[in-house]
DNA sequence: GTGAGTGCAAACCGTTTGCACTGAC
DNA sequence: GTCAGTGCAAACGGTTTGCACTCAC
């Protein structure tokens, strides 16, 4: 669990939001996986917990929790997203495609990169959680 | 029209498949639209040419077109996957959250980039299309 | 007590599939 | 003539929605 009770109960508090069972059982399930965990993940461990909870109020907890700056989502793959915790710093990940291990990016170089654009092009860099897929070391 | 019909006849040819009316509408229509376009706005184009032709046709052809290497498609959004004809090099997009509008990113940025990453972490990049949100200048 | 949040069931929409027909080779 | 490719219709799976009930405030 990588998140903190009174932490984030202030935060839907002070957008008004309540603070259900049904949401910390949610944010607890988001916070079981490593890294990005995808929807259907999140309901199966929610679901383990509280076997009452249904998917809608899953997607909606997600989707609140997405507005509210709680979790970050990301299109991982054709047809998946996946959904993470959000940590204090805009992070990005390679992926592997062939294990499907995460490996956090250093900032830095993303930055660079970014920086580079913004210069280049006068362009805003609004995208803060950038997925890049290739082939790790160990599959190679 | 930005494709060549000798060209990706012989392609298609050449991995053993025919060349059918519905695959050089199809072809067309990628072509009319201006960057990436997505699968409706494809089958749109092409059901306007001819109307008989079906939306699992469109599917089919696209990732038949997809794996011959004729075109590129990418995550654009939340829900929405985006298709274009390739063009010789591999190349990288900025895409304005506000107007829609496309640039393309000079290659040697991201190049630059991704040997950072490869040297970096020893991961081999496979991703050859990334595609970065943003604010353009008119836009800010 | 009130209305935000929930569970349920049905609707929705993009995508995929099975099948018989057709037309590129 | 043959079989890859097509149109059609139905199935599929993830996501969204309408509604009445419930419980956090």
């Amino acid at each position: 669990m990588t998140h903190n009770q009174t932490d984030y109960a202030s935060i839907l508090h002070s957008y008004g939001y309540r603070v259900t069972p049904q949401r910390v059982t949610i944010l607890d399930a988001i916070c079981e996986g490593e890294g990005h965990s995808t929807l259907g993940e999140i309901y199966q461990r929610a679901h383990k917990q509280d076997p009452q909870i249904d998917k809608s109020t899953v997607y909606r907890s997600l989707e609140m929790f997405e507005r509210v700056g709680l979790v970050l989502s990301a299109d991982l793959d054709r047809h998946e997203r996946g959904y993470e915790i959000v940590k204090p710093e805009p992070h990005h990940h390679l992926i592997c495609e062939k294990c499907g291990n995460e490996f956090d990016i250093d900032n830095h170089l993303v930055d660079q990169f970014y920086l580079s654009l913004e210069s280049e092009y006068s362009f805003h860099i609004t995208k803060d959680h950038l997925v890049v897929s290739g082939i790790c070391l160990a599959c190679q």
